[in-house]
DNA sequence: GGGTCTATATATAATTA
DNA sequence: TTAATTATATATAGACC
C-alpha cells in the first residue's frame, strides 16, 4: 500500500493505464460538479475514450435525441420555419416523442380527476397531494449535443434572449437544411456537467 | 491557517467565490493535462465563466482564427471549394496571414543563405546550428474552435482520413456560405487541453 | 485585485478481496 | 472484472502580503 510519486508519462500497461483512467475520470467529474455548485460554472468536459461502453454512448444520443425533439415542441411558436425543415427521421422521432408525452398528459389528467376538489388548484403547501401522479418531467431543455466527426455543438437556450433564440433558430434550420444525417454521434465518448445550476437564477 | 471542511453549496460571497474559482480551475486544467498525458485521452473542458478577462478570450479567438487560416492555407489541395465560399474577413485574414507567413520564409531563406554550406541539407545531430533562426511555426493545425451563441464546434483534422477530410471541407463549405459571421465568440470563455498528444503516434 | 504560505481535506496508486 | 483499503501525494481554504 505504499504509493508512488507518479511519473508524469503514458502508462504503457494497458490494464492500469484503464484502471488510472477510471478512477481519474471519476474525480476530474466530481471536481467538474463541485466547481458547477460552489461557483455557479456551467461546464462540459468531452473525453475521447475508448475505455466508456458503447451502450453508455447510446443513451446519451438517445437523451441528446429527447432533449432535442422536446425543445422543437416547447419552442413551437418560433419554429414554424425549423418544422419546415425537418427530416422524416426528426418527424418520427418527434412523432413518438409527442405520443409520449400525451399518454403521461392523459395519465395525470385521469389521476388528477380522482382526487377530491380541494386539492385541486390549490397552492399545496408541499408536494405530498401530488407525489402518486406521474411526474410531468416536460422541463424546459437545458442542451443540445450534437456529435459528428469528433466535434460536439451544444446550445443553452435557458437564458436566451428573443433576438438570439431568433438567430439560433435560424442556424437549426441551416443545419437541418444541410446535414439531415446529424442524429447520431461519433464514435467517441462524451461527458456532460452543469446546465442544471444557473447563476442568474439559482442564486 | 485552519482549513474547514468545504459545504457543498453555492459560495455567496463573490470575491472568496472568484478566488475558489480560480484555484479550482487550475487544479482542473491541471488534471485534464494529467489525463491526457498518463492515458493518452483527448480532452476538452467548457467553462461558461465570467471570472475570465476579455482580452483573453480575445486571445483565443485570435489564435482559433489563425488556426482556421492555416488550416485552410494547408488545405489548400483540397479547398478549391471552400476558398470559394470565403467571405471578406476571411480572405483578407488569410492575406494578412499568408504575408507573416511568407515574411518568415523570407527571413529563413536568408538567414540559411548566409549559413556555411556544410550545415545546409545536413541531419545535424542537434538544433543547435538552427538555433538562431526564425521558427517555422506552420506546424499541421490542430483545431478549429467556434464559438457561437454558448456553441463550440471542435475539430480535429490531425488524423483524419481522407475521406472525413473531404466531408470536413464539405461541412466547411456549408459553415461558409450560411454563417458568415463566425469569426468572432460569443460571450464566455473557454478551455482547451488535448489534441496536442496523440495515443496513436506519440505513444 | 493577485501571489505566497501552511494545515488540512481530498484524490488516488498500489494492494487485497 | 469491479469493490474496498490505506498510505501517501496532491489540492486547496483561509490567512497574510
Amino acid at each position: 500500500m505504499i504509493r508512488k510519486k507518479v511519473k508524469l508519462a503514458y502508462i504503457t500497461n494497458d490494464s492500469s493505464r484503464k484502471a488510472t483512467y477510471k478512477k481519474r475520470n471519476k474525480g476530474l467529474m466530481k471536481k467538474m460538479s463541485e466547481l458547477n455548485i460552489l461557483c455557479g460554472i456551467d461546464n462540459v468536459a468531452i473525453m475521447y475514450s475508448p475505455y466508456e461502453s458503447q451502450t453508455k454512448l447510446k443513451k446519451h444520443c438517445k437523451d441528446n435525441r429527447e432533449t432535442k425533439m422536446t425543445q422543437v415542441m416547447f419552442n413551437n411558436i418560433y419554429s414554424k420555419w425549423v418544422v419546415h425543415g425537418l427530416n422524416f427521421g426528426d418527424i418520427n422521432d418527434l412523432n413518438l416523442l409527442l405520443d409520449e408525452k400525451m399518454s403521461n398528459i392523459v395519465k395525470r389528467m385521469d389521476a388528477f380527476a380522482m382526487k377530491p376538489l380541494y386539492t385541486q388548484g390549490a397552492l399545496s403547501s408541499s408536494s405530498s397531494s401530488m407525489v402518486a401522479l406521474p411526474p410531468m418531467t416536460m422541463v424546459m431543455p437545458k442542451a443540445i449535443l450534437r456529435t459528428g466527426t469528433k466535434g460536439i455543438v451544444q446550445l443553452d437556450v435557458n437564458n436566451m434572449d428573443p433576438m438570439k433564440r431568433q438567430q439560433w433558430i435560424m442556424e437549426l434550420m441551416n443545419n437541418n437544411n444541410n446535414n439531415p444525417q446529424t442524429h447520431v454521434g461519433g464514435d467517441e465518448m462524451m461527458f456532460q456537467f452543469g446546465d442544471n445550476i444557473n447563476p442568474n437564477n439559482g442564486h
